[in-house]
DNA sequence: AGTACCACCTGACGGC
DNA sequence: TGCCGTCAGGTGGTAC
């Protein structure tokens, strides 16, 4: 579930686990989660080498190599790390197999295989080149606004397109307009003032909350759309219906009662 | 230039 | 039980 919290997430596991550790070996069981680069160059970059700090953009995670090189991860929709001594019980779905001098590995999961990995040179250009917007966990106020004044169409669509913010995905789009109660349609031209400072202060406390449950939608506060976001389940405001939406392309939840149309 | 839809994958789940 | 359609937390390409 790898929107900027679960991301997050994974940044401080490998943090807590990888880091400094000579890397002895590495297996690619599916190439096809490697992006723009070999089998054989990805190995050569990261054997012998070891993993000296992490950065995060978004839903895209860097770990810095001793080399200077980057380590890229990006997880999809079905994603995560596994770090562990043994290989009896790994987790299904391990694309990649990085084996550390200690006798550990850190296993990349990809169900789906929509993730990608890669070794790149610069962080800096390969968000230029991906054209991502800020990170929207250290987005400042005036930079957030007038940037939403940039898009155009829904506000969840605006939300959610990583050129204009970094991190937003399907799932926390529809939690943040929930707590600011707006309605996933509302055009953004019809925002006002008032309207964006809310929907400042709804991101950055749904992604901060996310990050303090570890990601995980079973710690959310009841409060929360997230514990509900199934057609039909009560909304915890008012009791009424979530009600399912297509708005391009993605199933937005929202509460029809609590989320008035702008 | 912006927006909408499909493709990429592998399931899980509900209805019949 | 089994088959079928739909949906699933992302992104990039293509067609308007």
């Amino acid at each position: 579930m790898p929107e900027l919290p679960d991301v997050e997430v994974y940044r401080r596991y490998l943090d807590a686990t990888s880091l400094h550790q000579e890397i002895a070996e590495v297996e690619i069981r599916t190439a096809k989660i490697l992006e723009d680069i070999s089998s054989a160059r990805l190995k050569r970059d990261l054997k012998g080498r070891s993993m000296e700090a992490t950065r995060r953009r978004g839903k895209y995670l860097f770990a810095e190599l001793d080399s200077g090189k980057w380590f890229m991860m990006h997880f999809g929709m079905t994603g995560d790390l596994a770090y562990q001594k043994s290989l009896e019980d790994e987790p299904p779905y391990s694309r990649l197999l990085i084996s550390f001098r200690n006798g550990y590995h850190l296993l990349y999961i990809s169900r789906r295989l929509l993730g990608k990995v890669s070794v790149i040179s610069d962080v800096e250009v390969f968000i230029k080149d991906k054209e991502l917007g800020p990170d929207v966990l250290e987005i400042d106020y005036e930079t957030f606004r007038n940037i939403l004044k940039r898009g155009r169409g829904a506000l969840k669509t605006a939300l959610m397109n990583q050129k204009l913010f970094a991190g937003i995905g399907n799932v926390y789009s529809d939690e943040i307009l929930f707590r600011a109660r707006l309605h996933p349609k509302t055009r953004v031209g019809n925002l006002d003032e008032g309207h964006i400072k809310e929907l400042f202060s709804k991101t950055k406390e749904v992604m901060e909350t996310a990050i303090e449950n570890g990601a995980d939608p079973d710690k959310f506060p009841r409060s929360y759309l997230l514990p509900h976001r199934r057609e039909g389940e009560k909304c915890p405001y008012c009791k009424d219906s979530v009600t399912r939406m297509k708005i391009s392309g993605r199933s937005a939840y929202f509460c029809p009662a609590c989320q008035s149309k702008n």
